[in-house]
DNA sequence: AATCCGTGGGA
DNA sequence: TTCCCAAGGAT
């Protein structure tokens, strides 16, 4: 398997050894619930404009949200920039190294943490993300997807499978992740690519289907999709937007806000953008309110803004 | 424990 | 076109 990684890793920039635990823990956030293609291009825009924690918690939160783009799930940004200002309070401005230091720093869970004291400071870590999780379940338990939801049980395996040794077990998190990242895939997995087909449980069982059907998120519709319509529009707006601007206006009417926003073009405000809300005024003043009292947005006597 | 929280590319 | 889902976290 680490013999397998070290031909096939892919070359990301926070894999680089001269890459700052700073540069790693920005990379896990921003890589949860996204693909590695689309965090490329901000980690890197970031990194430049921030290279160390304290460059970041010297600018207002609304600096990281306007930054962190289209990434989505904004509020991951917000929590990026909390981190930065815990650790430069609390850690002297230098990444913690521990596991459970890192687990207390806003937006960092038990993945990241792991992966972080893992992969920035070579530390023993049980990291377990959905790809870990995935090829837990096929190599070892012969089925094709893993439980809805993280158990208890598929912990101790990841525990019981991580090698004693120190490095060894850092090149393990990162392989086996890559493996189900590039070749132990969710939907179509590359088997004949495979270093460990011979050993994989799965196989051995005839490629049985899945147990249970994932339920997808809804979106249409949802305060979901209103909240980034009107986190598009402040992104982008240069200037505090007026409430009502903001919700029914239209975007090309000179309020700062380009009309080539790829999802407001040609529309008419970022309610007119959306379609089959059921009480429109009702749901974007609630997203609004979602948005305000999560700290995305703040209202000031001129109108509506990111945070700063 | 179940739900909420964005976005966009590919099957 | 619609649906799936990608290095999760917080409540």
């Amino acid at each position: 398997m680490t013999d397998w990684f070290r031909e096939n890793a892919r070359d990301l920039p926070w894999r680089d050894p001269g890459c700052s635990p700073w540069g790693i823990l920005v990379s896990e956030v921003m890589l949860q619930q996204t693909p590695v293609v689309r965090v490329l291009p901000v980690w890197r825009e970031w990194l430049e404009r921030w290279p160390t924690p304290a460059h970041l918690a010297a600018e207002p939160s609304g600096a990281a949200v306007r930054h962190w783009g289209r990434l989505g799930y904004p509020r991951r940004a917000l929590r990026l920039h909390a981190a930065a200002t815990a650790i430069v309070a609390g850690h002297a401005g230098e990444v913690p190294a521990t596991y459970d230091e890192l687990l207390s720093l806003p937006g960092v869970g038990t993945y990241t943490a792991a992966a972080v004291a893992a992969f920035a400071f070579g530390r023993r870590e049980t990291v377990v993300d959905t790809n870990i999780r995935r090829v837990h379940a096929r190599l070892v338990g012969g089925t094709a997807l893993p439980a809805p939801a993280l158990t208890a049980a598929e912990t101790r395996r990841a525990v019981a499978l991580l090698p004693d040794d120190e490095a060894l077990s850092v090149q393990w998190n990162a392989a086996v992740m890559e493996l189900g990242a590039v070749v132990c895939t969710a939907r179509a997995p590359l088997c004949d690519a495979c270093p460990v087909i011979d050993a994989c449980a799965w196989i051995a069982a005839g490629r049985p289907a899945p147990e249970y059907v994932p339920k997808g998120q809804s979106w249409a519709g949802t305060d979901r999709q209103v909240r980034g319509a009107i986190v598009a529009v402040l992104r982008h707006a240069d200037s505090p937007v007026a409430r009502p601007i903001l919700l029914w206006a239209p975007v090309d009417l000179g309020i700062g806000v380009p009309v080539d926003v790829p999802h407001l073009a040609g529309h008419a405000g970022p309610l007119a953008a959306l379609h089959g809300l059921q009480a429109p005024t009702e749901q974007l003043e609630r997203a609004l309110a979602g948005l305000l009292a999560d700290g995305l947005a703040e209202e000031t006597e001129a109108g509506l803004r990111l945070p700063g």
